[in-house]
DNA sequence: GCCGTTTTCGGCCCGACTGTTTTCAGTCG
């Protein structure tokens, strides 16, 4: 029983329970008590065995009694109760868009559909629109939904999100009227995957700027459009949400539609007790006047709070360390000075060592580590002994031809081998400045195996920094079945840094491990892992990552001068 | 079901949009 395991547990027992019409607030204290488990960052069964489920929020002494249940037991008698009682194909109907629990009990109850294909034969033989409160406009949204719900291709990365939101804004910019424009929701938080795109326009008059967006090509489908508030859906089945209010309502518009969902209850409860009701409109007094925020810093302002960055906005906890004055002072894009990861046309990478050197420079960056695979590493051609010093030579020529402005630092990516030895010999990796080494093969190990592995790398003196940790390809592939928890603590204690793997794709660490490696003093590297010119600029998305898992400067080797890298990685 | 410098009971964020309804329920974010 992992934290998934429970959180999935207690997000299905949250859905049978809002088909059965219970409460919305307890239905809302099993979601809450699931998203918590999931960030906690540390294994449930280690709280558990603490004797310290309770001091979770949102979990009081019936849920830690349910925890405590499955954790001796594996099972759970509630929930079987639950599920007996609801079909899971009824629970199934809640994934089609704007089928919610009513309806799905409704359907349930009197047409005893449960599943999704019944639910569509029952709609195409025109059964829903006799039931109360629905008709025929909304049995036929119940069959566009599930035709959107099977072309769905699930939530974007990050980059695909970000670059996605570009091609939105710009259109809409220069509409007459349009003040400001900004991307909200997930991808403002920069979580690691976007499911809806949410956009944001502050403009004089709401007409313009929602005509234009309806007419873009990228609008193949309009989902709902009223006055100020439109949602569309590109061919490619993503919704992307519009909503436009007037400018001096900037500040409170921006903070509600980055939410999240959770920050916002919270925040808002919180306003309550200042004597505030919070909207996307205003801070509205009890007498109902209006505190208008035309900067999102006047509205945490007005509550007594520091500004809140959007990264930070989870209720992890960040509403509370505002409170006490412990927000952290995060990193920024600005603060990294170097990169500890890019390849070259030495093994994978698309450009020379010179033309990285320079796209690395002309992006702010004063170094950054070489490190092409080794040749253990099948599917590149990858650094031999041989290669390894001849690189260095070119290094030390690039350097020159540099002058002086940036530096180029020799290290490589060693691969850590199905045995966990390192694929090239300790003499090697000790004449390069640093070493990163990375697990990509035999990944679907059985958990002690793989973790055996990463921790070897971790203990190994000439390792200084672990790649890509766990080894996901967000989307695509699962990590390891790694003991990220041992591995943080071994990095820890050898003071070995972890990597932040920038690239969209991967993003691993991702955010809860960060919190937790900040957490126990782990030294924190990012990088862009660039195989091209252009792969630099994926480091705002490591930065971005780190930022999620509450890490300063000091947290993250990168903010460090070249020298202070080099005196780190020879350190005892 | 959780939680508490107003509470151990009685609250629990707030509003847009749609469709089915003559004033509101359901869904979504």
């Amino acid at each position: 029983m992992d934290n998934r395991d429970v959180a999935a547990i207690f997000a299905r027992m949250a859905d049978i329970l809002a088909i059965q019409g219970e409460s919305y607030h307890r239905v809302m204290a099993y979601r809450r008590a699931a998203e918590n488990i999931v960030a906690l960052g540390r294994p449930l069964e280690e709280v558990w065995q603490a004797g310290e489920l309770e001091a979770i929020p949102g979990i009081g002494k019936t849920l830690a009694a349910k925890i405590d249940e499955l954790m001796r037991t594996g099972r759970l008698a509630a929930y079987e109760k639950l599920q007996a009682q609801v079909p899971a194909g009824v629970v199934a109907l809640l994934q089609v868009p704007d089928v919610g629990p009513r309806k799905a009990a409704l359907f349930w109850k009197e047409l005893g559909i449960t599943s999704i294909d019944e639910l569509e034969a029952a709609a195409r033989a025109g059964r829903l629109q006799a039931l109360p409160g629905m008709g025929a406009r909304s049995q036929q949204k119940v069959l566009d939904g599930i035709q959107a719900l099977r072309r769905r291709t699930g939530r974007m990365d990050l980059g695909t999100a970000w670059a996605l939101a570009q091609s939105f804004l710009a259109p809409l910019r220069d509409v007459a009227g349009v003040m400001r424009i900004a991307p909200a929701g997930s991808l403002r938080r920069m979580r690691e995957t976007v499911g809806d795109l949410d956009l944001l326009v502050a403009a004089t008059e709401p007409g313009p700027v929602m005509a234009r967006f309806r007419e873009l090509d990228q609008a193949a489908e309009l989902l709902l459009s009223g006055e100020t508030k439109a949602s569309i859906r590109t061919r490619e089945g993503v919704q992307v949400d519009l909503r436009v209010l007037s400018p001096a309502r900037w500040g409170t518009a921006l903070q509600y539609f980055t939410g999240s969902q959770a920050h916002n209850i919270h925040l808002r409860g919180l306003a309550l007790e200042r004597g505030f009701s919070l909207s996307e409109y205003a801070l509205r007094r009890e007498d109902g006047t209006e505190l208008l925020c035309a900067k999102e810093e006047e509205v945490y302002d007005a509550l007594g709070l520091p500004f809140i960055p959007p990264e930070l906005r989870e209720d992890r906890g960040e509403i509370e360390a505002a409170l006490e004055g412990r927000l952290p002072d995060l990193v920024a894009l600005d603060d990294l000075r170097g990169d500890f990861q890019f390849h070259t046309t030495w093994s994978d990478g698309a450009q020379s060592l010179l033309e990285m050197a320079r796209a690395a420079q002309a992006q702010g960056l004063e170094y950054a580590l070489v490190t092409d695979h080794t040749h253990g590493l099948g599917i590149v051609r990858g650094l031999t002994v041989e290669d390894v010093r001849s690189q260095r030579a070119e290094i030390d020529e690039v350097n020159r031809q540099m002058g002086g402005r940036f530096r180029l630092l020799a290290g490589v990516e060693v691969e850590v081998k199905a045995d966990g030895s390192l694929d090239l010999p300790d003499e090697v990796l000790a004449e390069l400045d640093l070493v990163v080494a990375a697990v990509h093969t035999g990944l679907r190990q059985e958990r002690e195996r793989v973790t055996g592995r990463a921790l070897a790398a971790i203990r190994n003196p000439h390792v200084d920094i672990l790649a890509h940790p766990t080894g996901r390809l967000i989307g695509q592939r699962e990590g390891a079945d790694l003991d990220v928890e041992a591995v943080l603590q071994a990095a820890a204690e050898s003071g070995t840094a972890l990597e932040i793997n920038a690239h969209p794709s991967r993003l691993d660490l991702n955010d809860v491990h960060v919190r937790r490696a900040v957490e126990l003093g782990v030294m924190l590297a990012i990088s862009s892992d660039a195989h091209n010119v252009d792969g630099f600029g994926l480091l705002r998305f490591g930065v971005a990552t780190a930022r999620r898992g509450w890490a300063t400067g000091a947290d993250v080797l990168n903010t460090r001068t070249v020298e202070e890298v080099l005196a780190w990685a020879h350190r005892s």
